[in-house]
DNA sequence: AATCTTTTTGCAACCGGTTGCAAAAACTTT
DNA sequence: AAAGTTTTTGCAACCGGTTGCAAAAAGATT
């Protein structure tokens, strides 16, 4: 069916070398026998195959993506920035889904069977399990949105979760609340562990501010939206809430605004994100501004860079976020 | 470094055709040798290389996955549908993001290059000269999210987006509207024409109803929202719109309240999608479903179906699609 | 024109697997 | 036990490329 370099050396009246080095950059042929072969492919419309050279280079230029964020729509974003920017350097994503997966050594085998030459993990929820078996793959691993670890054993690439929660807890204390309450994703997610202890962290100097927290059980609106239910129907609710991500603060918005209340004058809410939506003129969410396409950018300069020098030590960095201010929190007193 | 079926059979003893054959679904190996192999497969950690076993089967079992839709939220629930659909069938997506491609060719041509086996392209906005690139790339193709052609030469699923307009159209009119519009998606995309005709066709029933349309710059809650700050800044906007997309709808929403006016007691507003947030309680858009998951099964039986079957005929899958009612339309009269 | 360099070329082996084929081994049947 | 049948096995060729190496061709130097 498909052509070959064969076919092509044939017609071209040269060898398979020959045909092989007009298309391996860098390669010594003289510019006549690349004329020939060039004018031969282009007739015959050949073009190498990848998957056989891989054979050989043990190079394919595939690279691994894998998330388990299929339901922020956030994460739309983070695939959009990621697939352009990995095509730029010329590498191609195979996405893996890791939603329904429970065993995560049958992802890494299946990784390593496709032979990619590296592995991108896009996630901030992801299982010790799957951290672990991504980390032991011995392929070169970049974990974004990942949360830099004591001890670390692969690339992270993302923001600082603790700081983070301190901003949060700073911005809320500046604001004059006295009653503040956290709003976290799921409890198991590392992301919403650092950002609470942050909060907590910095809410500590301010003794005479009462905190109280509570999970939803994922990073979605209706999470979001049934907690926040559940906190209203309290007797009493805090003034203003840290939600531990934007998708959860707008599911919280309208719980509030079907309870009646309004933000800010009633409630106080502050994400974390920036997503598109958080600029949406309805919803006008205050939000601390998460880089994401630095974030996205850096892995992929990561993992070019492990894969070029691939006993490179692992590396940590994480972006600074800062605060946008919109509509949901009262103004300073 | 990584470990060959030629080690495995030099320790388990056997050729490496046995070592193959234990690999390999329904090859003629005895339980004995079978044992061996395995044992030590397992002990020196081997798993067999898919892409060079590609070269002989000439099957890679990667599906290209295209499109140009990541500023569409619908489309990370797509995404999510697709590559959990594709890895049940053991197949692997190479996601392909044809944002800021210029050349159609040569997508067509990374993929051939990377030998998948067949590709899905999942765009409602895909350019002409897209299509056409991929219909003539003699690989199994189907276009999800597609419009019919009158003469396919593409497999197809999707919906009827005539009938879309049409299903808009009549419940205006049942509803009482005297003056509709229609606020489209991009003018360009063929789906926007056809919700568009479908939607006129439709009122051409109902001579008393003033109908006018226009068409925003994208499918995005940016364009929806200034288009219609743009139409409420006229004279005379409609009583409804009937907006191409949710997304749309959305920003239209945002818009019309902005404008101090209320949803549906001012302007009401119907879209199509039927997206998650769509149901969300302080959006309650009215809304055309589509079954995307429908869709999105159907093309991957599809495309299983062609990679059997490689010169099945083109075929065109349409699902119907029907409304959602929420709270932006006004109440039957 | 003869010699020395440099560049270009093709051969052959290899990357990591699969598979048709015929021989070998294991069963059946008589 | 011999003959016939079925299953299992290894050899060798192949999938579509790349690459080290030595020979051939081209170019430079005297």
């Amino acid at each position: 069916m498909a052509v070959t370099l064969k076919q092509v050396a044939k017609r071209a009246g040269v060898s398979a070398s020959a045909v092989s080095r007009t298309f391996t950059q860098g390669a010594s042929v003289s510019e006549k026998t690349r004329k020939k072969v060039e004018s031969a492919a282009a007739a015959m419309g050949y073009s190498p195959n990848f998957l056989a050279r891989s054979l050989t280079t043990r190079r394919t230029k595939m690279i691994g993506l894998v998330s388990n964020n299929f339901h922020n729509p956030i994460f739309l974003e983070v695939f959009d920035l990621f697939t352009r920017g990995l095509q730029e350097c010329d590498l191609r994503p195979l996405l893996v889904n890791l939603t329904d997966q429970t065993d995560p050594e049958a992802s890494v085998k299946m990784l390593h069977q496709y032979s990619v030459d590296g592995v991108i993990v896009a996630s901030s929820t992801l299982p010790p399990s799957f951290a672990k078996a991504f980390r032991d793959s011995n392929m070169p691993v970049v974990h974004a949105f990942g949360r830099r670890s004591s001890n670390p054993q692969v690339h992270v690439v993302g923001i600082d979760n603790v700081e983070c929660g301190r901003i949060a807890g700073r911005e809320l204390a500046r604001r004059g609340y006295k009653r503040v309450g956290f709003l976290g994703g799921p409890a198991i997610a590392t992301s919403t562990r650092d950002r609470f202890d942050g909060f907590i962290e910095e809410l500590t100097n301010h003794p005479k501010i009462e905190v109280c927290h509570s999970f939803a059980t994922a990073y979605s609106f209706d999470a979001g939206r049934s907690e926040m239910c559940r906190l209203l129907a309290q007797n009493t609710p805090c003034e203003a809430y840290f939600c531990g991500d934007d998708v959860l603060s707008i599911g919280a918005l309208s719980a509030i605004s079907s309870a009646g209340l309004s933000v800010p004058d009633d409630v106080g809410l502050i994400g974390l994100n920036d997503m598109e939506m958080a600029g949406w003129e309805n919803i006008a969410l205050t939000t601390i501004h998460q880089p994401i396409a630095k974030i996205v950018r850096s892995a992929i300069e990561l993992i070019l860079a492990t894969l070029e020098q691939p006993d490179r030590l692992p590396e940590a960095r994480l972006f600074p976020c800062h605060l946008v201010e919109r509509q949901t929190l009262r103004p300073t007193l």
